[in-house]
DNA sequence: CCCACTTTAAACCGATCGGTATAGTCGTCT
DNA sequence: AGACGACTATACCGATCGGTTTAAAGTGGG
């Protein structure tokens, strides 16, 4: 990966995610890379494989993220769950202020046969497999509902925060997981 | 409101929110309309008008439909918590295939300074409100805490439809909504 | 030293964007 | 009859869209 190349892929991303995809262009994205729109499509081809490797490079960081949160955590399921809370608290804070990146890629992509359609619904289900495995080490004959519980509480979460309707929906929303597992 | 003017608004309804609002632009609504462009400019006088209008437009058929089915079920407060549930299953069923169109659209809004903000910030403010109001009718010591909950499990059962991660997730968070104020 | 690679610069393409202009038709209501 | 509001038709505006072209100027490794 180039200087210039990645340079366009920050760029691409911090404005793909604050201002949307189609309302950012090309040009505005080599303008702010300080690269010429002949170095982006030499690297890229075009914008919306762009916008693939935007979203596939936001879902890598995150996973790094979670995981480097997660070694540090341990293993008792139950923490683990709250830490991807957790988690997400501090990832909304630092760079989430809009809310999940994939739900909004996903509401401007036309269908499921735009080429970043799997990166987008790729991660969700995983997301859904990580909660679902927790919980299997809780309560494995419930896995399959707590897990789709983590995962509603989780993207509600972010929905609220994103949108600012009240105060620090993902502390609220690590709350209720952890009633929820204490319940079990 | 001319008939002209309602098939703009119903036209623009069905693009915005079936492929974004950046990605519509005036010309396809007025055709697919049968309207011409200055048909809808004498009326709307501006694409962001159209928007705002759009916005406020699905936000009150949504609270009329959920209006309705309130009035159905009667006044005991756990039993008007899932009936929102079961009015957003519905709704997600009928013209809810790509999620809550006011996250959609919150994410394709540039700031807080577009004309469209206070709809979309406003209708999420209700809804919470809403679901705060109803459990202080079963716990008032706790409506703040159970209302947030509420409001979580509905916006992560929207997120998961639209993006279609497991089948029939508004159910499914109808469920978790109905253990959590058996538990109060 | 040389060659392949990377990058810059700026002009250019057709298409589409949101928005405006002029002109004219039709039905309805006094 | 006449005025008025709703609407159609078409052409146009400057700006920007995604994408291409041709040229020249660094740059590092074999």
């Amino acid at each position: 990966m180039t200087p210039a190349s990645r340079r366009v892929l920050e760029a691409a991303g911090r404005l793909f995610y604050a201002h949307g995809i189609h309302a950012v262009g090309v040009d505005r994205i080599a303008a702010e890379a300080g690269v010429t729109k002949k170095t982006l499509y030499d690297r890229y081809g075009s914008k919306e494989q762009l916008v693939v490797e935007y979203l596939a490079d936001r879902d890598e960081r995150w996973r790094d993220f979670l995981g480097r949160r997660l070694e540090a955590v341990g293993e008792e399921p139950a923490a683990r769950v709250l830490a991807v809370f957790d988690a997400s608290h501090a990832w909304a804070l630092e760079r989430g202020g809009k809310g999940c990146g994939m739900v909004n890629a996903h509401a401007e992509l036309s269908g499921p046969d735009h080429l970043a359609h799997p990166v987008v619904t790729g991660q969700k289900a995983w997301m859904l497999d990580l909660f679902t495995t927790l919980a299997a080490g809780l309560a494995p004959e419930r896995r399959e509902e707590l897990g789709r519980a983590l995962l509603l509480l989780h993207e509600g979460g972010l929905v609220a925060h994103g949108m600012g309707v009240f105060p620090e929906p993902l502390l609220c929303a690590r709350e209720q997981a952890r009633a929820l597992l204490a319940s079990v």
